[in-house]
Parts: structure tokens; sequence; C-alpha cells
RNA sequence: GCGGAUAUGGCGGAAUCGGCAGACGCGUUAGAUUCAGGUUCUAAUCGGGGCAACUCGGUGGAGGUUCAAGUCCUCUUAUCCGCACCA
């Protein structure tokens, strides 16, 4: 027999693979299709990472299972090569960035195809093409057309070591998303992307998404919906009013003092009606100055200033309350005022505690003396809401007396922000506008796109924050579609998030040059079958593409509404030491190194086994080893091959079991018990010593997916026909599945007393009796009274007993 | 602070419905093969007691429901993740 060398055996097959396109998927629409969807990954210059593996892993074996069971499968890859890294590397080494984009993407490229992925590479797409990126602007002039893009002055998340304007979502706890600095508030002319338009629609249709519950649930707190009331308190100083939000309106009886956010318009509009300005200056100049670090430490700590000179009317009591400014009131969120009510929140209570205000409480249940109360109770103090018990009624009552004195009505906030959408960066998608002193803002025509991207010398952005682009005067200047005049382009290109957000809709059909797919096309693949990825895209990309998707949707250039039916979630793998894989730490596997010691089957059996596929588990170089000799016996198998067609007699049970077991794994995403299974079978082979043709197709059908390379060469050797790529998955036999004889557990009082083998459909009282027959039972049952007496058929019979 | 998840041998992890806890792999121990290391093969491997048949205990901790609990309920502890002054 010849020896396992996996280098030999795996480049063999890769390129028969290549050369036959095996897992092109067809446009064949009659047959039933499956599209699975993984992350493309950034092509960063360090190479694959073993989380790329496993990312891909899980949705490899399915679809190589869903081909053998005849579906048409999408399984595509490509590249999302916008991104700072790739500029960073740009403009310290004065490599284009094109360069260094099309070196990394082959080093992708060749080292996917080295661990065997049956990926289409016939389809494979590049976000920095023109032909692609033509439709990801075509996408945003649909937009800007339909009003979603604009264009706004305002305070932005920008991030002065990068120099360059973050989302919300890239700024998450006040740090750049990319170099982990803290982020500051800029003022700043933005792009933004109404997302908030589609608000309701991404957390309604969430309901009906088959997405993991910790996916939709981290998408719900994103989109952050609240309910309550805006309402106008009276100033009566300026003659002026301040619109308030709050979740709470049955507590306004216990308003005892308003809150601005420091940054408030009003403040400055009436700043000479103010007795202490300049206070309110000084204040306001320390918390531009906090960072968002100091701030969340502070956060028990309340600071803050009393207006002096101004106060507001409660429009339900008519009673004047103190206003104070205070950085707990974010001016991003709501009105940028509140309504504070110490009785019965956290926060008010602690401001009110340190500047001696007022706590009125309103609702019975709590002890104002030591900490606010959030629970519910009946009203109190609160005059036609006195007596009422449930939170509900109370609003609803309060909503409607505010809006029948016409000074307030419901409403209802999101915590999620437009979408921040220009960055001052040259490798991103140009922004396809022009400015024109005459026409405005235009859109670059249709029949113009691409708007190309000019060639550069420098990629470094401008001192104050500007996009290098600007320097570039041929692409700057030019005429305005509209009017002809000379004009100027928009010189801020998109961010990294773009690409991804409809990347999966060109995989569809990537050559085409009339639309982003052909309708037909996008009716037979669309939605999405099965997504799998990282947990950390699920707020960021999966959301904004949920967006793109429902809005392309809207002006009918797809089909669905969403565009993914089924969203999964691969952990982690950690470092041997079971910290998260990191160069400072030095604890990093390369994935390539494990195929070149072990082979790429082993290093796919590895990852797929060494734990539950949705949790994160620490790297061993052991549990390497463990599935290299798995595959080993595997192989040492064929010396024992017998003639016979069948399955033998005493293994069919063993070989139908395992069949159902891995059938159904594979798609519950349990790789871990499925590989399991398959030792288990091999250990019983190898107890028998021989294994029958039958026995051998069957088995090397199974592992196919998990180890296609050495199945296929087995396959080959044994002289099976055609290729593991489209040989049919084999169908279980439910009736062999069921063993003749099982062993059960024969109980008394809850306690194994001894075990019993019976033939498999033997009934509740043969079996009872064949356990009080059993001398030790008998011997135990001598003397006692049988109260109770149970059977779990195939597993285990109780006598319940007592003196 | 709020929300979510997890907790099982020396390690990674198994255990549809509440029904034999520890599948499978690693590691360890003993033996065989080998000049040796490695490889491979055989056996053992949750803990206590016993020569043994066997027996008692055991799924982070404390209670409870049940003939039966890793699984259900109540309380509690620890770890991880997400959000974080969201009115």
């Amino acid at each position: 027999m010849k020896r396992y060398e996996p280098a030999q055996i795996e480049k063999k097959w890769q390129d028969i693979w290549d050369k036959t396109d095996a897992f092109a998927a067809t446009e064949d629409y009659s047959k039933p299709k499956f599209y699975a969807l993984v992350e493309f990954p950034y092509p960063s210059g360090a190479g694959m990472h073993v989380g790329h593996i496993k990312a891909y892993s899980g949705l490899e074996v399915v679809s190589r299972k869903r081909r053998k069971q005849g579906y048409n499968v999408l399984f595509p890859i490509g590249f999302d090569a916008y991104g700072l890294p790739t500029e960073n590397y740009a403009i310290k080494t004065g490599i284009h960035p094109r360069q260094v984009t099309d070196q990394n993407i082959a080093r992708f490229t060749e080292q996917l195809k080295r661990v065997g992925f049956s990926f289409d590479w016939s389809r494979v797409i590049d976000t920095t093409e023109e032909e692609y990126y033509k439709w990801t602007q075509w996408i945003f002039l649909k937009m800007f057309e339909n009003g979603l893009a604009f264009r706004d002055k305002t305070l932005v998340n920008y991030c002065p070591s990068c120099k360059v304007v973050l989302s919300n979502e890239d700024s998450q706890g006040g740090k750049c998303d990319i170099c982990h600095s803290d982020v500051v508030q800029r003022s700043k002319d933005v792009w933004y992307l109404r997302i908030t338009e589609y608000a309701d629609k991404l957390l309604e249709e969430l309901d009906e998404l088959d997405y993991l519950p910790n996916v939709k649930l981290q998408q719900r707190n994103w989109i952050g919906k609240s309910t309550g009331a805006f309402v106008n308190f009276e100033l009566p100083e300026i003659g002026e009013s301040l619109r308030i939000y709050t979740t709470r309106p049955d507590t306004m009886f216990g308003v005892t003092f308003m809150v601005m956010a420091p940054e408030h318009p009003l403040l400055e509009q009436y700043r000479d009606r103010i007795a202490n300005a300049d206070e309110l200056d000084a204040y306001r100049a320390e918390c531009s100055k906090k960072t968002e670090f100091e701030r969340t430490q502070l956060v028990k700590d309340k600071t803050g200033v009393k207006i002096d000179g101004l106060t507001a009317i409660n429009p339900l009591t008519g009673k004047n309350v103190p206003i104070f400014i205070s950085d707990y009131v974010m001016m991003g969120y709501g009105t940028g005022a509140i309504m504070a009510v110490p009785a019965h929140d956290d926060r008010d209570y602690d401001f009110a505690k340190k500047f001696g205000v007022d706590i009125v409480p309103v609702i019975e249940g709590g002890n104002v003396e030591e900490a606010a109360y959030t629970g519910d109770g009946v009203m109190i103090n609160s005059d036609f809401l006195n007596g009422i018990a449930t939170k509900a009624e109370a609003i609803e009552k309060a909503i409607e007396k505010l809006v029948g004195m016409g000074v307030g009505e419901a409403g209802v906030q999101y915590k999620m922000k437009d979408w921040a959408f220009n960055r001052q960066r040259y490798w991103g998608e140009p922004i396809p506008i022009v400015h024109c002193e005459h026409c405005g803002m235009v859109p670059v025509p249709y029949e113009e796109l691409p708007l190309r991207l000019p060639k550069a010398d420098s990629f470094a952005p401008g001192s104050d924050g500007e996009s290098p682009l600007a320097k570039i005067d041929d692409f700057v200047n030019c005429t305005c579609p509209k009017c002809g005049a000379p004009a100027k382009r928009e010189t801020d290109t998109m961010p990294q998030w773009a690409g991804s957000s409809w990347y999966f809709l060109r995989y569809i059909d990537p050559k085409n040059r009339e639309a982003l797919a052909s309708p037909e096309a996008l009716k037979y693949w669309m939605p999405v079958d099965w997504y799998n990825g990282g947990m950390e895209h699920v707020t960021r990309h999966m959301i904004y593409s949920r967006f793109w998707h429902h809005f392309l949707y809207d002006i009918g250039a797809v089909p669905t509404t969403e565009p993914y039916a089924k969203r999964t979630a691969q952990g982690l793998i950690l470092g041997p030491d079971g910290d998260k894989m990191s160069k400072s730490k030095g604890n990093v596997v390369d994935p390539l190194e494990v195929v070149e010691t072990y082979g790429a089957d082993v290093l796919r059996v590895y990852i797929l086994f060494m734990g539950d596929y949705e949790k994160a588990t620490p790297w061993s170089e052991n549990g390497v080893k463990g599935c290299k000799r798995f595959l080993d016996r595997v192989w040492a198998l064929q010396e024992c091959i017998t003639d016979s067609d069948e399955l033998s007699e005493d293994l069919q049970g063993a070989f139908h079991r395992t069949l159902k077991k891995v059938t159904e794994d594979i798609e519950a995403m349990k790789f871990n018990t499925a590989i399991a299974a398959m030792m288990t079978l091999l250990n019983q082979i190898g107890e028998k010593g021989s294994v029958t043709r039958g026995e051998w197709k069957m088995f090397l059908s199974m592992l196919n997916p998990f180890a296609p390379h050495i199945t296929e060469e087995m396959w080959e050797e044994a002289g099976f026909e055609g290729s593991l790529v489209t040989a049919e998955w084999p169908a279980y036999d439910e009736a062999k599945c069921v063993e003749q004889t099982v062993e059960i557990v024969v109980q008394i009082n809850g306690k194994i007393k001894t075990r019993l083998n019976i033939p498999h459909d033997a009934t509740q009282e043969a079996v009872l009796a064949m356990a009080k027959a059993d001398e030790k039972v008998a011997e135990l049952l001598d003397g006692m009274q049988i109260v109770k007496e149970l059977y779990v058929p195939g597993k285990l019979c109780n006598i319940v007993v007592r003196p």
C-alpha cells in the first residue's frame, strides 16, 4: 500500500478541482438551490489566520454535503479590499494600494486553495475593482436620489490619530475602532445615510428571521427603540418652550428640575438672559475636554451648573422648577434636554442629592431617603393619576392629558443614529457627487459610472483632515453635469462598510455590466439561505447590509426585503494558553504551518472536532495529532477491504446509525459530534478487522465533506465511480438504525441494580416480568410492596417499592 | 449599572423528551514492538472504600419539584461577552 502523504494527495486533487471548475454553481434554475455565504476576508498582509479557516469550514462541510444531495450550491468567496491597513502600508512604503491589494489577494487565494475549500472560484469579487465599485456608487446615487444620502454639518466622532470621521458603530466606547485612540467630537460637514428611516423595518423583520437569539438581541439593542412622549415645558423668562423626551410621562408630577445638555442651542441663543453665562461657559469648556473614558469612570459622580435666570413651568402642575446643565444629558439623544424625576430615576436621584434639589415620590413602594424607586406601584401626589396601579395605564392617561392641552405627544426614539458615510481617505470608493456653485450638489450621471479613483503618488490625509483626493487637481476640477459650469468634485470616499453592504448580490451575477445582477438570477438565488460569520459583525456590517437591502427592495432592484434567511456565528479559536490569539502575546497559530506538517485534511478535521463550533476553544497541538492519527487509521483500512458490496450483518446497524448522526449533525453545525461518531465507527471496524466495499463506500462518502482530499484518493484507489464531489450522499434506513437487542437498566427506587438484554420491541409487561425474574432483583423485592412500575422503552425500567 | 451566555474528570468536550453522567479526542499509567527517541499496538484511567463480586459519593454552591435532575423551579457565587449617564 502507498503511504499517506498529504502534501502529494492534496496538491493532486486541488489541481483536479481547479481544472474542472468542480465547485462552480450552475444556472440550472430547475434544481433546488442552496446559497451558503461566509464573510469575505479583508486581504491583509499577514495572510490567513486559523480564525478564517474556522469561519469557512462550517458552511464548507454543509455545502459539500448539499452538493452531493443534488442541490445547486452557490458557495462563493471574494475580497473586501478597501480599508485603512492597506492604505497605511502604502503611506509607509510608498507602494500603491492597488499593488498591495493585488499581492495580498493572490496570497489569500493561494492559501485558501491549499485548504481545499470548495468555493466557486469563477465568481470571485474584489470590492476595489471598477466593475464592482461602479455598482456601489450606483446604489449611493439611488439613495441620494431618494433623499437617503444627505449632507449635514454636525458634531461628529473624529479620530485625531487616523484623521478620519467615524460612524457611531466605529467608535463604540469612545475609542476608534481602527487605532483604539480616544475619539473627539468635531463639527464637520458629513455625508449621512438615513438608516434611521429603516429602524422600524429592521426591527420588525427580525422576528421572522432564523438568526441566533444572541444575534437578534444584539441587533435589537443596537437599534434601541424606546417609546415615550415629547413634552414642551414653557420657559417664562424668555417666552420659549423647552422640548424634552421622556419614557415616563406618568411621573410628571414628580418633576423637580430640568437638565439640558451643555451643547444645547438655546443656551447660546439666550446667552444674554442668563445671569451666570460665564460660569456655564467654563463648565462647557470643561466638558468638551473630558474624554469618553473619563466620562465613563465618573458615571456616579454627577457634575453640573444651575442656570441663573431661567426656569421651566411643568404643564401639568403649573409650578416653576429650576434648570441645570449637566453632561449626563447628551445632545445626541432625544431632544438634548430632560425633565428630571429624582424619586424614580437613578441618575436624577444622584444629581438631586448632590445639588440639594427636592425629591417628590409619585409612585408608592420605595423610600426616597435611600434610593430612587424604579419599580411599579400605585400613583400618589399626582392629581388625576392618583390611584392608578399600572404603569401602562398611567402613561396612557398622562399622554392623553398632554395632547389635550396641546403641550406634548407620544413619540419614539432610537439609539441608532444616521450612518456617517464619508471618510477623508484615498483607498475607498469616490463619492460620485459634484459641487456646483449654481446647482448645488449634483450626482454624477449614471452612464459615467464608475467614477474612477484617480492615480495618486501620496496617500496621506491633509494636515487638517482633508482627503488625499483634494490634492489631485485633475480629479477635483470638473464641469457641472447639469449646467456645464466649472465645478468641484466631492473628495471624500466611502467607508469600508460600503462594499460589503451588498457583495452577496454580486456573487449571483458577477460579470453583469447592465445591472448589479440580473433579475432572474436574483429571483432564483436570493435570499442567502445560510450566512455564517463572526459575532463582531452583527451590529455593523449586518445592520448596514440589511438596511441597503431593504432600500434596494423598495426601489425594485432586489426581490426580497431581507438578504439573509439564517445567520450563525462561529466561536473564536483561542491560543494554546487559553487567551485570545494576538501577535503581542505570541500565541498565534499559523494555519499554513499546520497544513505543511499534518496536511489540510487534518487541519480541517481538527478545527471542526476541537469543540462546539459556536464556542471559543483553545488550540491544542496534541489535539491536531489526534486527528492525524484518525486519518492515518482510516488510510490503513485500505489494507483490509473485502469483496462484498453489501454492509456486513454485524455492522450494518452501526453504519446506518452513524450515517444518520453525521447527516443530522452537519445541518445542526454539530461537527464535533459528527466526527466523534465516525471515530467510534472506525473503532468498531478496527475491532472487526475488515471492511466490505459497500461499507468503505459509505464511510468515504460521509467523511468526504470534512476531509475531501484523502477520501477522494482512497475512493479512486478503491476503483469507485466518478468523483466524491458529486457522488450521491448515501441515505440511511431508519429501520436499520434500530438495534435488535438493547440493554436496559433495571432500577429500584431510582437506583441502578442490574442490566438486561431485551429485544428492542419488548412490551412493558415482558420487560418488567424479566426484571422481576432476575435473581438479584427478586431478592431485593422480597418483602417489599410495589408502589409503581415505570418503563422507558429501550432505556430503563424503574420499580418503586416501600416496606 | 443594564442585558445575555457559560459553569461537567488532569485538559478540549459528549449526554433529542427529565431516564445508564463523562461518548469522542488529548493527557497519564502499565505492557508489547523498537538499538534508542518517535511511531504503532494492547489494557487501564471521575473520586472514596473493598482481594473481589460490589458499594458509597459525584455535573460551581444552597434549597426545592419528581419514581428519576447536568437537564425543571427558587436563591447564590464565579467567569466571559455585549451595551453603557439612551432620559
